[in-house]
DNA sequence: AAAGTATATATGTTTATTCATATATGTAAA
DNA sequence: TTTACATATATGAATAAACATATATACTTT
């Protein structure tokens, strides 16, 4: 992974939140991310496509929704950038996280129940 | 630190060379860094200024040259990423080391003798 | 010591370029 | 056919580059 390539791909203030919302909450769809950012479908989708194409992310339909997931074969010095930063800056997320509590009707993920 | 703000400053080449490079050197000037990156001085110099306004770095006047180092205050997540960055891309800067050894009549750095 | 010169660095201003946004529209699944 | 998601295109805003120029320290010469 190139680390410039890996920078520009954090430093939009979108992209940035949603790759920390993903790394704490395991997996997210278009929907979730729609809501927790506030932001119109179609930005949201625009930046996953692009964090997606430079390896950031993965992404799974599962019916009619597409979770987004971090790539698991990401190099580990990206992983741990993320994850610390994810660790360190909770506040920063205050307000995606209670966004997406107050969103009923949240996709049941397979992996994630039991 | 805001995490948007820290990933801006890492998200251009000029820039985030010049911080791996002063991490791994430990101080650079302005003309070290002008002839490691095969740039002219007035861009480089603009860097320096928007990286210490940024609280990444710290300068010090030292005779006719201002040495840069990354800033001892900032939050050690930041140090971490920028760290491990540093370590697992040493390719990255092959190039740049390569200007740098090439650089005769380096400054003498007071700290770094004896 | 004063004046002039060279070197190192910083900054103002204009011009390019990159990047993100919005709107409209297309596709896929239920 | 409704819901969920993707993409194309045009536009606008943010950012970086280049060039000229200013400042600050050191070095010379008289």
């Amino acid at each position: 992974m190139n680390p410039l390539r890996f920078f520009k791909c954090l430093s939009d203030d979108t992209r940035l939140r949603m790759i920390l919302l993903i790394v704490s909450e395991g997996e997210l769809c278009v929907g979730e991310l729609t809501t927790a950012l506030s932001e119109i479908q179609p930005k949201i989708s625009r930046h996953l496509s692009q964090l997606k194409k430079c390896g950031l992310l993965t992404d799974r339909r599962q019916g009619q929704w597409v979770f987004y997931g971090l790539n698991s074969e990401l190099p580990d010095w990206c992983k741990q950038v993320i994850q610390q930063t994810c660790d360190e800056n909770q506040d920063f997320l205050k307000e995606n996280y209670k966004q997406l509590c107050e969103l009923t009707n949240r996709p049941v993920r397979p992996g994630t129940c039991c």
